[in-house]
DNA sequence: TGTACATCAGTGAACGCGCGTTCACTGATGTAC
DNA sequence: TGTACATCAGTGAACGCGCGTTCACTGATGTAC
């Protein structure tokens, strides 16, 4: 096929949208180059027509992967739309998350891997981060959640580690029970701590 | 060299701590068969003289390093020598912990990739995962925390969760300001929820 | 508008490499006499 | 106590395999005339 540059774009998008599934679903290491580039319709030939190495394509994947989520909690036409803290809470904690990574928060599911990559996929990784922090920051401040701008950040950091953590845990233990406790004793831990109600138990 | 049961036990030991540092540092899937024995002073094919395969060593290994961390928080001689839960939390976001990782809590460096491990690997996780919950608890009784005995467990629960996602986060970020950040945020905030002075901010 | 040509996205076989695992072997030690 | 033997933890070369990457090639398309 030909190589217009908007073809060649769509081809690129493609790939990295699959990537950043595959990568949540499987880790960073859990898919192979060729997988990837099958699943986008491809051979493998061609994945170096479009990114120099391997981790080019991984930081890029996370860097998009990070949007994916940062969506939800932030794309909606009017803030009447935009999700209720509580809500977000309930929905990140919730057995269809758990269950669908490759849909889910990237940060989730990567942190540790992430924590061991190169320097591109870092850098991709505390860009989204803290944009995350940012916005989850927004969304206290519209719940009225007490505090200055430093405490809700504090608080917007805060409850970040613990959904993190919480369903890092609950996709890694064995016991269907103990992982719903998981879910459901930290979803009501945090939303104490995010809204202005819970404040104080 | 011979044969004896305590010297085969003690070589088996050997590798198997080894095994539960270098898989904290550097992932489950980032230390290689060879590379463990070498560091045992062994040579590969020795391996499955006590492992059937890979994933056996992992299992055992996971098992072995959380109670490494386990230890920190039980094994004091008395109860006035075990750790206040506040000290404990901030040992656990603190620089020296977070650039250790083969020397820390098993569950923050490796959740994701245990959430995608085989049955034993996960099966030796949840074991460790829920005396670790168990330990927690009464760090939060022995405080004077506030709560019945399910109020108490979910407090745990949560604060393993942020203790987790923060040090995930701090590990993962590529800015040293950030990540210093998120620990010291979210031990102000954990702290709060998991000691009697602090609740109600 | 029609034709000749250059471009380059995509192909698929081949590469070198490190992995987990196997296997014939060694030799120090526990055991039987 | 001393000797002969069986055991089996540890050796290290070899295996098949999948990986990331390379490369000579193809052929549809954009461009120049």
């Amino acid at each position: 096929m030909g190589r217009s540059q908007a073809a060649k774009a769509e081809t690129h998008d493609r790939i990295v949208q699959i990537a950043s599934e595959r990568l949540r679903a499987e880790g960073l290491a859990g898919v192979s180059v060729a997988e990837l580039m099958k699943e986008a319709g491809l051979t493998v030939g061609g994945f170096y027509k479009h990114f120099a190495t391997r981790e080019d394509l991984v930081a890029e994947a996370v860097a998009a992967g990070q949007g994916n989520w940062q969506a939800r909690m932030a794309q909606a036409a009017s803030e009447a739309e935009k999700p209720q803290i509580g809500e977000l809470i309930d929905r990140y904690l919730s057995p269809k998350h758990r269950d669908a990574p490759e849909a889910g928060c990237l940060a989730a599911a990567l942190v540790g891997e992430i924590a061991r990559s190169g320097k591109q996929t870092r850098a991709s990784f505390t860009e989204g981060l803290a944009k995350s922090f940012d916005l989850l920051v927004d969304r206290l401040r519209a719940a009225g959640t007490t505090g200055d701008d430093a405490a809700l950040r504090a608080k917007a950091i805060t409850v970040y580690s613990a959904l993190i953590g919480a369903i890092g845990m609950a996709r890694a233990v064995d016991d269907p029970a103990l992982s719903l406790e998981i879910m459901e004793s930290a979803a009501a831990q945090i939303k104490a701590l995010a809204t202005p109600e819970g404040q104080g138990s």
